[in-house]
DNA sequence: TTGACCATGTAAGTTGTTACATGATTGG
DNA sequence: CCAATCATGTAACAACTTACATGGTCAA
């Protein structure tokens, strides 16, 4: 999916600047969904141009100004239209499984290293879910996704806890002194 | 990580023809892994001019011609520094969690679709990392990535499997006719 | 004072995807 | 007969990342 979508998506929530539609979906989501605000500023300046949001420019006498985004009713239409013709397909490229695949040719100690990151990483998405108190909202899916996410997230913390010994033991144990 | 990297990591279990790459990744790790093989070709050209890999093309009179890649002893110094060199972040940008998230958006007939495609998916991969039984094997990280990848994925279908019909019921009660 | 947070924007560069190109065999 | 499998390669295009640019406040 692209940042335009994804830009539009959050909006659909309520008005926010880029910034904030960036930790939006770095808090709840960034697990899954990455973005970078080098994507995101161009994204909405175009979304703008489109007359797909709409933005009202906020002076801030001790902050940089900033520019509030709303979206408009055809932009609401192009991003069911986009949603829709979405693939809705699950696509990565994961460098800590490809780490995991390999961790026979790394180091022990950064095998170490990259391991504990990821369980933090994890703990932080983790906690951040479960504290968000989902409060009375009309929409179903935000809920049913982050609960997929706990389920993912936790999976992923409860194997590496659990199975961790065994990789970074068993590696050590030169077994081809190549 | 880089197509390169993932090329070069695969060659080091054994020889293997860029289709052969491609096939190996999508089967194992293809929900964290993808290549395309319009990626993987250039690649391995690339490679070969930098001496990393060496090259046997073999006659194949009723196939195509395939060219089998091996790894050379400079190809396997460059694939750990580059593996230590990576940050093992995990990135990601999964479309299926937006349309999740979205899903008060989607027609239910497009969700109940999406829903059933995922879990196809899930289901083909779990079987195929089951199935596969990690034969002694002198490297753990295989092993242990599987064990990753099955636990993430089992912890996404059964998720799925659970909570698909709140999701699915919960979307047409019109909450808004908006 | 040093780093984190707020806040936006541009541009060069990298990387990867999609589509085009070709083509015989085999199983359903 | 049609679709899938085997097999490689190129090129146009789309997309995103990274780094550059700027700068005030606030807490440790």
């Amino acid at each position: 999916m692209d940042t335009r979508t994804l830009c539009l998506g959050v909006l659909t929530a309520g008005e926010a600047t880029g910034y904030d539609i960036k930790k939006c979906l770095e808090e709840g989501f960034g697990a899954f969904l990455e973005v970078s605000h080098g994507s995101i500023y161009p994204a909405l300046a175009a979304l703008l141009e489109e007359g797909l949001v709409s933005c009202t420019e906020v002076r801030q006498p001790t902050r940089p100004d900033k520019k509030v985004y709303r979206i408009t009713e055809a932009g609401r239409q192009a991003f069911v239209e986009a949603l829709v013709r979405s693939p809705g397909r699950h696509k990565v490229r994961s460098e800590f499984i490809a780490l995991l695949v390999f961790a026979d040719f790394l180091p022990r100690e950064r095998l170490t290293q990259v391991l504990d990151r990821r369980l933090a990483e994890l703990d932080a998405q983790i906690a951040y879910l479960e504290r968000v108190p989902r409060q009375g909202d009309t929409r179903v899916g935000p809920g049913f996704a982050a609960g997929f996410a706990l389920a993912v997230l936790t999976g992923a913390r409860d194997y590496i806890r659990a199975n961790r010994a065994r990789v970074e033991a068993g590696r050590d144990s030169d077994r081809e002194t190549s």
